[in-house]
DNA sequence: TGTACATCAGTGAACGCGCGTTCACTGATGTAC
DNA sequence: TGTACATCAGTGAACGCGCGTTCACTGATGTAC
């Protein structure tokens, strides 16, 4: 259940002295914190408030509120993870190598956008320091898959090389490329000129600037493949 | 010049009553502040401080603290315009049209990225409402020419069309395309994990990105154009 | 099985901080006569 | 040219706020004997 902006959910009244599973209680509660309203959000005060505890009860579980924002941010590019999975699941089995690797570049991209639109809180929250996306950390930040986003992305492109798409030499840094156009569009929609359009319009767009990016990428389809790219 | 980070210009102390032009060193204070701290930064206490005067007196000038932070916007985006302006400038002129058109569009870009790299905190507060970015305003937000950025990056979208580069049914939208490439890198250069490469290398892979959304938008080049493509 | 005790999760109260904003004011300016 | 006065930019003091964090504590738990 989402809490209305402003409010908090305050905890029920607790009838024992420990409270049982308070790590966790505080992560849940700075997760909503972050899901509307971002990082910024997440203060250490309110989600104490929010598990009806006293304030100082957090430093038994957490060292500061950085420590508490930063599981906050990896639980939040865990979600990111699963969101891009789901996508990936979606696609269709079967398909030679390039149409394949293509595809799954096209699912990163598309799930990141549908988690940026879904949760633009969280989102923000997860790509808070995108530096931090690059460092594998523990598990903390992984979907089921066990994969970060970040290296889901980095997959995708090696894809692209070993399907023959994309030329070796080409290869170093080009997922910057892909997740700038993505990550940029992701701002736009979400606090930017793009966030009142609906989500059909979002959806169109996002797979244009996909279409962009595939094409702009040196990606040499084999003429076997047959398939048109992308108009 | 520039005050240490934490640090605050101290103003002299005033012989006159009456400051003068409280207005403008205000935002000027204001300036410096997002200059090193981005939109969060711009905080009424310290500007009036810096200014050598009480905290109330800005209230003769603003509205609000949010009535400053939104001059200091739009000077931010002010200096943003100025800069794609000089990159502008430095452009070879004579060009067949197709290829004007083409550079113009990567002037546009480069002056961005130019400087999100050189002024991250102006950068950070000229995009903090990247809807912002799209309304007119008053004189604030123009760089020397008259335009704002975006108007910039709309007059070199449409310049593609004109130059017959790019096909009049792929104009809408075509823009926000751009700017998504664009400004996703600018923001992985600033905070993310691009942030600690050397200029040159930035400089670099923006033209890649660059080369990327020229090839990536549907541009056609008139086979007379002779030009090689970007690789 | 019963009891002493160490452990440590959670409490209650308080701290200092810096913020935005409001109030009644004061003092310099410049204009009307 | 001199004087009364309206204007209003800047002052001084204070407000309430919510924050992160520290301190000495208390009370439940579970383990050792």
């Amino acid at each position: 259940m989402q809490a209305a902006p402003g409010t908090e959910e305050v905890a029920p009244r607790r009838s024992t002295y420990r409270h049982g599973d308070l790590y966790r209680a505080l992560l849940a509660a700075g997760t909503e914190l972050a899901r509307d309203g971002g990082p910024a959000a997440v203060v250490l005060r309110k989600a104490t408030r929010m598990v009806g505890v006293a304030p100082n009860a957090a430093y038994r579980h957490f060292t500061d509120r950085q420590a508490l924002l930063h599981a906050v941010c990896e639980a939040a590019q865990s979600d990111l993870a699963t969101a891009i999975e789901a996508e990936m699941a979606a696609l269709p089995s079967g398909d030679d190598p390039p149409e394949r690797a293509l595809d799954r570049l096209r699912a990163v991209g598309t799930g990141y956008l549908r988690f940026a639109r879904a949760e633009p809180g969280l989102f923000r929250t997860a790509v808070s320091v995108p530096a931090d996306m690059l460092t594998a950390g523990a598990e903390g930040k992984r979907g089921r898959g066990g994969r970060t986003p970040f290296e889901m992305l980095g997959d995708a492109v090696d894809e692209l090389v070993t399907a023959g798409v994309l030329p070796a030499d080409r290869r170093p840094e080009a997922e910057f490329l892909a997740w700038s156009a993505v990550h940029g569009l992701a701002m736009l929609l979400i606090d930017g000129p793009l966030r009142m359009v609906p989500d059909s319009r979002a959806h169109e767009i996002g797979q244009r600037l996909l279409d962009m990016v595939e094409r702009g990428l040196p990606v040499v389809r084999p003429i076997t493949a047959g398939r048109p790219g992308p108009v």
